[in-house]
DNA sequence: AGTATTTGTAACTATATTGGTTACATGTAA
DNA sequence: TTACATGTAACCAATATAGTTACAAATACT
């Protein structure tokens, strides 16, 4: 299966902010096209996380830090898209009276990490910044 | 969500038939510790992607080629844990009327691409016979 | 003060995937 | 021909996703 699209949708929302700290639920739920309600439960997830700040009853909401200090990782795992950093799952009991059973756990989960940090280490690398400026971009050259 | 078990069973039965090919799918149900029926469907991906040779009625399986000419990344690619390629999921119809609805897609990809890219990267560099050795090296220093 | 607007959740739905299970047809070999 | 294996279909329970309705609580505006 693949990784969740709040993912995706949770960095949208972050670079709305970014431009405009007026943007209320709705109105980002019209640019992501979905529901304000999704919109609001991952915003519940950015805010739990320390990335932005929201005030029940008032409209936006602000980043918590400058944008070129949130990476796609923060995002990532704001928005839990993966059961507490195990990515790969691990079949739970093999037989321990097997020579492959007995160690192909402690075999494979090291690669598994491997793998893991790989695909996080570029997810730190990129942060909300360069998304904006991307965007921001695209639209200049557009024009 | 966690990418699915079938991985790390799959490894785990083409560890079973390396060291023996007399293996039935009872057997290794006995050591992955589960039913038959989910070996043998996940054995059936091996067999479609060309890792096994197994025949109806008889018992066992060949590996199609050496332990060092299959992959971990043959094996992720086998038991179809991502959806063809895209282990990102990305929300499919954002706003073309807002800048960052019109430009995020775009954007986004290619960055998951790297980190997916990087994930596979590591999971190619490591051959089932990698897997094998170590497991016979923890069973020889452990005696 | 009171109304409108917004966030924050609870609760529910439809859909899909996972992992497991029973049942059985088909194929092979002793 | 008997016994055993593989190959699937069909089903199940549990869980995750994405969406939706409904509503309480907080805030802002007139």
């Amino acid at each position: 299966m693949a990784i969740s699209t709040r993912f995706s949708v949770g960095i949208h929302i972050l670079s709305l902010i970014a431009t405009d700290e007026k943007m209320t639920s709705d109105l980002i739920a019209g640019s992501v096209n979905t529901n304000p309600v999704v919109i609001r439960k991952i915003m519940s997830m950015l805010k739990k996380a320390d990335l932005i700040e929201v005030r029940p009853g008032v409209a936006g909401a602000r980043l918590a830090r400058p944008l070129s200090r949130i990476t796609l990782l923060d995002v990532y795992h704001a928005v839990a898209v993966v059961p507490d950093k195990e990515l790969f799952g691990v079949h739970a009991a093999p037989n321990p009276d097997c020579p492959v059973g007995r160690n192909i756990q402690s075999t494979v989960t090291p690669i598994f990490e491997l793998a893991q940090s790989a695909l996080e280490k570029v997810l730190a690398h990129v942060t909300l910044d360069d998304i904006v400026s991307e965007i921001e971009q695209k639209e200049a050259s557009s024009s």
